[in-house]
DNA sequence: CTCTTTATGCTCATATTGAGTATAAGCCAA
DNA sequence: TTGGCTTATACTCAATATGAGCATAAAGAG
């Protein structure tokens, strides 16, 4: 396959010349080299949260960066703007791939992949939203169906450790699945582990993406190439990112229930919260402003509304949310 | 200049055909194009963080992609590991960057950087190391060095936004400069911040690499190329990282005092930390264990000797180390 | 009018954290 | 040898944060 380079540089150790990559004048030391922009753009709808797919939920939004974008972070916004004809709140980088099981299909070269997490708000009467559960069922532990399919993944990882040959693995191996999908309550359950366990899947066999037929597969469904992957690092992101930066309100309406709000919250973390704790946790960092709007349909007692202070975005841009997440 | 692909593959909105890049067959859709490798590798030496550098510390060690590597990860492991001739604890990745500004040489194509935050442990009489607050010494807050750089900032940064026409501009990048710099106390500082405040300071003019003239600059070694600003994303994700994953014991020796570790972390964070209250903390979650050595010339009563902890390591694998970081 | 539902205000025990006091155990110089 | 200096280590205490629950308010449904 083609070089990426024909003479490596030969950096000597730690000697004070610069490396020749840093030379003004620059040969035709350059190769075939695709580079692909992977977008995780996620919505809530209806307090579920939803990823954008295209090729009917197979594959993540994803395009070849063009010599018009300015920089990759340009290229990602416009073009997901573009697709959605929304504006995107909020992208940042998640990962760069170039695995060698990644060729382009000449053999020659390298597919180099750069994923984004994008936020946007409301997406009503829009095709190729699919619920971020419908590939991750277990990581919605707030719901039975996802307890029922951690209950069948525990079974599936107990035969997969237990037909291992090695002892030593066997043990390793078992004290990570209990570590990872909270296996007798030893340890607490962590939401910003989903990348984690999905690569413990594929390790095991259990997912379709590791070539393991649909009936012996894991509840779930899969994607085309590494994409599920690279949703499960998203997911991941966003997951952390809630609990220390005000990103939530990126998807939210203009103007919300604390209890809206609340059910967000639950729904991408995947976790419980205690109401009047996340009220009063919310309120004290001052956060949020009162529109003076109220909502009738709430069931009960009509809620107040309010909006994500402006303001204090500004001054506040780098002061942590701190989010009451705790386990049920 | 050289067109990435030569037409757009029109991903239309919302359409469920996949994007061309996912076809089998692939043709000629490759442009001249360059991964660059650049690696923030890290040590700590005598209390005092250092960073990897060539060019008599105006680049950081970085090179091409080769197609002899696995992935990008294993490259960038193997090739430091080749340089320092010390195993390499922990790599992470830090950031993609392909912006116009960064052409190749021939005009032709896009050079593509992709940085790598690297931690190893001892390099006693290896040359190239230099002290991060060389590149950076207003993020030595701990020290009275730092603290005059700060006072020279507040300075120029307040002649920077005095000079501005708009004055609403004025407001918003004065309520910026107090933010980041924490200027009048009105905020505590930030130590995460190191990337967000170079980019200022780029903003401002004050650094050589924004092409201004050295004795109107922030005192601070220069870098070639953006080689100090990924020197910055590096520094502020180790103090992020150090945080709430074990990392710092990537940078211990085998054996420490208590007062060794909270020394590291000090002059990682540029941060003073109480000593009681770390010594508890660091107790009570189980990281370490004695290992019964003593360390007799601490130039008062001698100190136990700790290790981190080997099993816990496994198990403990993602739950958060807690440090007490507050400001003096 | 009662029951159900959600909203919102308030209390309380416990855990965590910031800060300080007290004592121990080495060295060194007078 | 002793007093003074240094760092190590053990505790204490107050302020704050957090987890959990009780109580009341205000709507709609029957």
């Amino acid at each position: 396959m083609g070089a990426v380079r024909p003479v490596s540089p030969g950096i000597g150790k730690f000697t004070p010349q610069p490396s020749g990559l840093h030379d003004t004048s620059f040969p035709d030391m350059t190769t075939q080299m695709m580079i692909e922009l992977i977008a995780v753009l996620t919505a809530v709808r209806d307090d579920v949260p939803q990823v954008m797919t295209i090729d009917h939920g197979r594959l993540l939004p994803s395009g070849p960066l063009e010599s018009t974008h300015r920089s990759l972070q340009a290229g990602v916004r416009a073009w997901v703007e573009r697709q959605t004809g929304h504006p995107i709140g909020h992208v940042e980088q998640l990962y760069t791939f170039a695995d060698h099981d990644r060729l382009l299909a000449t053999g020659q070269g390298r597919l180099i992949a750069i994923s984004y997490l994008a936020l946007t708000r409301s997406h009503a009467g829009e095709t190729g939203w699919r619920d971020w559960y419908d590939y991750f069922p277990w990581e919605n532990t707030k719901t039975d169906a996802g307890r029922d399919c951690l209950a069948i993944i525990e079974r599936l990882l107990c035969r997969w450790v237990a037909d291992m040959d090695n002892a030593a693995a066997r043990v390793r191996q078992w004290q990570r699945c209990v570590t990872l999908f909270a296996i007798g309550d030893m340890v607490a359950w962590n939401d910003e582990l989903v990348l984690q366990r999905y690569e413990l899947l594929y390790e095991a066999g259990l997912v379709a993406e590791a070539g393991c037929p649909p009936e012996d597969a894991v509840p779930g469904q899969a994607m085309h190439h590494d994409h599920r992957r690279i949703l499960a690092t998203g997911m991941a992101r966003l997951r952390a990112k809630i609990r220390y930066r005000p990103v939530v309100f990126e998807l939210m309406p203009e103007e919300f229930t604390l209890l809206q709000l609340q059910r967000v919250m639950e729904s991408l973390s995947g976790v419980q919260i205690h109401k009047q704790n996340f009220r009063r946790l919310i309120m004290q960092q001052q956060l949020v402003e009162e529109t003076g709007g109220i909502e009738e349909n709430t069931g009960g007692r009509p809620a107040r509304l309010y909006r994500f202070c402006g303001e204090v975005r500004q001054a506040r841009q780098f002061v942590g949310t701190k989010i009451p997440l705790f386990q049920p």
